[in-house]
DNA sequence: ATAAACTTTCAAAATATTTTGAAAGTTCGA
DNA sequence: TCGAACTTTCAAAATATTTTGAAAGTTTAT
């Protein structure tokens, strides 16, 4: 396969996979072009390259900036902004784990935290199976809390040597 | 909070963190309704409960069966089906993870695989830049989908136990 | 202070996804 | 075999999301 015919294929493959997680296909297809590019892009590159149009492309560079995936680079007597993606994947699978745990987990937890206390009378069906589900959750949220925290400041050795050994 | 406002704030919820997670708000909105409900409910129940049509609530059923999450049951002298969730929430991530590997991880892996043995010179910066990453990512894929397997193994004891420990 | 070179914004248009509901299909008791 | 009770399908409608592009905003060199 050739080089163009290869970094299509992932662009495509990795913009799919972005839309199964909740994630815009066209915000992962720069993600996917910035991971695979050797030197920082320019937004005009990034339009050129995925065919989109100038507000697209701003929108989507500045949502993978929010995200903690890409950064702004500047060069030597350029003017324009130059971007540039973090390509240590353990390190990106991490800044996503800390985001969504900031974006998600806690804000679910929030809520989860005024359903425990529902007013009712504990012999009631229907308040007995709420509660007893919203605990449940809550409690497997916690330790998903916990477990993430642990995981966005393990390093990858750390991680992958030693859990994944006891996993194994 | 009276328990039917509780309800309603869950089941709202529940979706919104579906559709980060990429699940269509009304799946994850059936899900919720059916967790917190104590008896197995039919899909007029459904239907009525969450106000959506015929076609959309069996639709969304439908899903969640495939997603393994839900379950028909019949009822004595009944004709219609009706349907409960399975209510153990590590045992719901755990499907999910099953699922997510299956539909998602195995067929990346498979495109990763394929680009590995992309042609080209290994001294162009484009080839290296691209090869490179997708090295990396195909083999943090491989390491991620040993985790899964494993996890997906994993009773609750052992993996919140025994993992949770080193993890904590 | 000006203007060229760039970035950002946002309302309208295009596209994609979800929802509806009625018709078709299925199942089962009489 | 019939028909009542249910489930499934799917094309059209409704809704939500994404994309565009031009105008407005910003920055910087002179």
């Amino acid at each position: 396969m050739k080089l163009d015919e290869a970094k299509e294929k992932f662009i495509q493959a990795w913009g799919t996979l972005g839309t199964s997680w909740g994630v815009s296909r066209t915000m992962a297809q720069v993600h996917a072009l910035l991971l695979i590019s050797p030197d920082a892009l320019s937004a005009e590159d990034i339009m050129e390259q995925l065919s989109i149009s100038r507000g697209n492309a701003n929108l989507n560079i500045r949502a993978l900036i929010d995200w903690g995936l890409v950064q702004k680079e500047l060069k030597q007597g350029e003017r324009r902004e130059f971007f540039s993606a973090e390509k240590d994947i353990w390190k990106v699978f991490r800044q996503v784990a800390k985001e969504r745990r900031k974006r998600e987990l806690e804000p679910m937890m929030q809520v989860l935290e005024t359903l425990r206390e529902v007013e009712g009378d504990r012999r009631d069906r229907n308040t007995k199976a709420f509660t007893e589900s919203i605990d449940g959750i809550y409690k497997f949220a916690g330790k998903a809390d916990r477990t993430l925290e642990t995981l966005i400041k393990a390093d990858e050795h750390w991680f992958l040597g030693s859990v994944m050994k006891i996993i194994k």
